[in-house]
DNA sequence: TATGAATGAGATTTCATTCAT
DNA sequence: AATGAATGAAATCTCATTCAT
């Protein structure tokens, strides 16, 4: 009789696997620059799906198909990581922005207005976990309050030439400040389920975003 | 018993760090209705300052002038205390909101716009951190989002009573929505010190909300 | 609008109930004995039931129908009152027994043979929880392991007179030892469902235990 | 058992031990089945000094030569690694049994019975707190009770199949049960100072031990 | 560069026990 | 005698981080 043979179901649960790591899809080894890519981008969809507080750089590292210890190799700590997948998902939005804007195409405004609209609120669901997660970290860091504040400076900066660009007349940075945040809280309410559960449909709240810019652009 | 188990609340205050909140001259003991009270006013502030994660349960319990056991004897884990410290801050809100408009005051629209604003800036303001935390933990656990969902079904109902008390015309929900969200996100910028670092002042920021809010009003 | 309006059924589970604590079926105040009796009792039940680890003296306290603080009032620990509780148990052992055995029964031996394995299997049934709790107790405690042999000691003289008694001749302290070892264990099989998890029956372990006696008997 | 092997809860509180036992000389590390071996060994030898309730996981972990969080790193929980050392011990006890009867030696049954006699007893009292762990234990948590029985009915069938081969004529199953047993209790008893506080030898015992299987063997 | 076993500080949580009433 | 809120030491368990390979 071999000597394991009595080892029931529970007893062989409780022994833990010898933690084969799941062969990284691309094995492609030894391109830091790749490696530090595939971080982020582990790390923005975890933090996206589970928080800040849920989110472990063991479990960042897995994902991306690393061992532990290659996340120090790239990356402080795990805030660090966290800017720079702040990083990713502002250049991603903006790139989509320019396209749409400086894209040039001369359509009419309400054509422009609309497009722009629907691409930020659909960022928006997309990345709603990670933007909660960066309002809850920016309260206590430093470093993510102040990366947030250049973001919207930026913001503000963009806002202004396009006002420009659409021949409105400029808008002072208060109220600029106010259609941003109006559209930003209004798409967060969209992603974060609160405008469905209160009964509001996507398109009301769209209208309410294309009410929004449209009075800036008069 | 180790000699020094039954140090008063002064003497245990004395042999602590910096000493915060002066814990309850009168010892005032065995009330465990008070005992609740502090502890969750010690969370609030705690959580305030440090947020969700830098909090941790031994430290709400010191800090209201307790051993780290009695926290576990009225609150299950630290969300739970979270969610009622949550609830003492909309209640508190509520009932300022309450005073000023229900005061009664005959005076002009723009008189209770003024206050109510003002009020509510005020409340953020001091409440800056305690929202950022809640919203980072709303993304993730379902019963505090339950709870915030709740507490928006009744500012909306509050605000379409606010209109028809003033003679306003009534707003569809979107509209609703829409302004308490700009108006919450505008207190937010200036509590988190987002509109100061763009050069926006106060009263810059005050006449964005009157502006919105009159809009509504009419 | 009321203030705790919105407490969600979440926020009410997690708020820790006033802690009614069911008020003693017999409030009957004031009667030292019986308090002590009621806490043993309690105890000799939760132990059987949860084993010494998982038992707690405030629930023995809540159990009998007192404060936690009672319990000290009587017992100097924990370990203290499963002495006693093993006490009450073996006394209870030994009172149906002598009713048995002194009874005084003339009837054949068989007959008296059958009806003592019946009870200390009925016995070992009931107590089967605590029996556990013992064994693994003595090993550590040398109060309970005192106990214990103190125990054995007095079975091992009444086995001698009871063999006198049927005038069977004499047997000595090894075989005496293996016999109620013997007994005990195969009592133990049934109480925690190891034999009827080998396909064994009741009965056929009842044949064996009056094999057993029988056979020191002649 | 060595001396300290039965102090209460209490005593072992007030001794902490300075006791920095000096890890692994050559540390041989990053060898992980070697940890988790390691690890089960300390554990098997802590859960049989101190019992179940006396230890902890972190006392395990450094016994081994380790870190606290190594032993979450190899097993869930307590339960978890007192279920693999119970597998070591009795895998080590069925080494011993084999190379005893299947190791062939034709000598006269006598011999035979001799020396596992003689290996058992010896086993047992090697593993005295152990076993008296498992008791306590198996009362309450359903793996570690279908763990035994899994044990008990591989230990039937070994009976049975060594019957077999010297020649005795087969025994039912609850005659198998009642002789494991008795053995098994008479060398508890002998391990856990029971036969010796009552005066009885342990050349006694073993001659009882000697005639339950001769009985059975025939 | 990448690995991954190991770390250990520290957070969470329990519960035997105390003491003022 | 009984109470029960409070205690705090100690155990359980996590996870960001290190380091030898």
């Amino acid at each position: 009789m071999p000597p394991n043979a009595n080892r029931t179901a529970a007893a062989r649960k409780s022994a833990r696997k010898p933690a084969r790591n799941p062969p990284r899809k691309k094995p492609e080894p030894r391109d830091p620059e790749r490696t530090r890519e595939r971080l982020i981008e582990a790390a923005a969809h975890t933090f996206n799906k589970v928080g800040y507080l849920g989110t472990d750089t063991n479990r960042i590292a897995r994902a991306a198909g690393y061992a532990p210890g290659t996340f120090y190799k790239h990356f402080t700590d795990k805030r660090a990581i966290f800017l720079e997948a702040y990083l990713l998902w502002v250049d991603a939005e903006w790139r989509k922005i320019d396209a749409i804007v400086g894209g040039g195409r001369k359509g009419a405004r309400n054509r422009l207005v609309d497009r722009l609209t629907n691409e930020i609120l659909r960022h928006h669901q997309r990345w709603g976990g990670f933007r909660a997660a960066l309002v809850g970290l920016a309260a206590t860091d430093p470093d993510v309050a102040a990366f947030r504040i250049e973001s919207r400076k930026r913001q503000m900066a963009w806002l202004d030439q396009l006002l420009e660009r659409l021949g409105a007349r400029p808008a002072p940075p208060a109220r600029r400040l106010a259609v941003l945040l109006t559209f930003e809280r209004l798409c967060d309410s969209v992603a974060w389920g609160e405008a469905s559960a209160l009964g509001i449909k996507r398109s009301e709240v769209l209208a309410e975003l294309r009410g929004t810019l449209g009075e800036l652009i008069g």
